[in-house]
DNA sequence: ATGGATTTTTTTGTTGACAAAAGTATGATA
DNA sequence: TATCATACTTTTGTCAACAAAAAAATCCAT
């Protein structure tokens, strides 16, 4: 039974069980411990969590939803994983029209806490590009824009930007461990940083803009050369 | 047993019984057949339908997902209800962002039989405001943005526009029934949807982004008139 | 009557059992 | 050997029963 490296569900916590579920599968998803178009039963999963099947059942449900999984009534639940140059189109063609607003409300609403929580990332990043700390950077990556999207405190936004950064999660490290990509990301986090404190929000939009589709560019790249050699198959 | 008018499920069906109660509710609770802040029980709810609570079960966590409904652990689902200006802003401003990439995308892609669509409800509406038939309107108004959300081609920004535009229905009957913002709109979407066939992909973006603008003032305005003396409370 | 503790009822959370469909293996026939 | 029908196994869909928590009702003391 060591197929998954997988968090077991903590029996003393008062959270039902089927959430429980539901954060272990979406980081086993997100994380990549799955596999794309893996099969995953109900009982098998039940077992492994020492759960029966109806909290697992009910966790598919909600991982459904948000595209993490794919369910095909009478047959199965099959990982969803980004197959095709056009799904990332989509996904990015999105994101970058929702960070942007986010980036834009959070110029207008941003406060203190925040600003420093920002300026904190902005110098720890640095530490971990000089330390090629290829984690750390991602680690960071994705507080950053935590905190943008929170500062947003719009309640569809912070959702969709989940939702979307969820599936985006896979290609991340990847995209950062291409030559320059991390120092790249650092120069446009450190101006629309600066845009979003001093409350310019129509210039930390168009910033935002820019760096999600610098990261567009970067993980198509790393998307063509995974395909090069698989084109038509 | 008449508390509701909600329809039954279809034994004959080869759907899941889940995805049929998750349909009945969820047409249930955007045409306002549950009350906002109205408790929802499991049993009650299955007994209605003739299932058992399993399936119930499963179409409330697929609802919550969506934000149509709200799970409190141990105590119950209740059903959500737009409660206050903000939240409004906050779906209006999405919504303004992911219509308009829709308008704009669409002036790309569309194909010739979404256009002879698009140009048959342009006059089936026309039609309906001669005949002052509202819920005719209402119909098309929905129609007319499904076509555009299906010709943007983009699962995402689909399955967002989705999402946001269940939430929006139950105004929409209210706001267009407001004296002047149905020819208003009429005319929104002529301009629209004439942009939109001839390809020019900012202009239509800017046209729907007016458009889904004034759709939100006219939603302020009777949220407003319907909260003027309820300040505070 | 009012407030608070206690019992009763209702409702949710979880489990295991059974039915039905899908998937797999077996074996006969050409 | 390939193909098709049949039996067998696995897996999903649904249900009913039990456990535990929350909500409601009852009772008592003031």
């Amino acid at each position: 039974m060591t197929k998954w490296n997988i968090s077991p569900v903590n029996s003393y916590s008062y959270e039902p069980l089927r959430i429980q579920v539901y954060n272990v599968l979406r980081e086993a998803i997100v994380n990549g411990e799955f596999m794309p178009d893996e099969k995953l039963t109900e009982l098998e999963i039940a077992e492994h969590l020492s759960v029966s099947r109806t909290p697992v059942r009910e966790a598919f449900r909600m991982l459904e939803q948000e595209e993490l999984i794919t369910i095909i009534p009478q047959q199965g639940v099959f990982v969803s994983g980004i197959k095709s140059r056009k799904e990332i189109d989509d996904l990015f063609r999105v994101r970058v029209e929702l960070e942007g607003l986010a980036a834009y409300l959070a110029a207008r609403n941003i406060n203190e806490e925040q600003i420093k929580q920002l300026k904190k990332y902005a110098e720890e990043i640095e530490q971990c590009i000089e330390e090629n700390d290829l984690k750390g950077c991602v680690r960071i990556d994705i507080a950053f824009h935590r905190i943008i999207k929170e500062a947003s405190a719009n309640k569809w936004l912070e959702r969709f930007l989940d939702n979307l950064f969820m599936q985006a999660t896979r290609f991340r490290m990847k995209s950062l461990a291409q030559e320059g990509r991390m120092v790249n990301a650092l120069n446009e986090h450190r101006r629309l940083g600066e845009a979003i404190t001093r409350g310019e929000a129509e210039l930390a939009r168009r910033y935002m803009e820019e760096h999600i589709q610098a990261a567009w560019k970067s993980i198509l790249a790393v998307f063509e050369e995974e395909h090069k050699d698989q084109k038509g198959v």
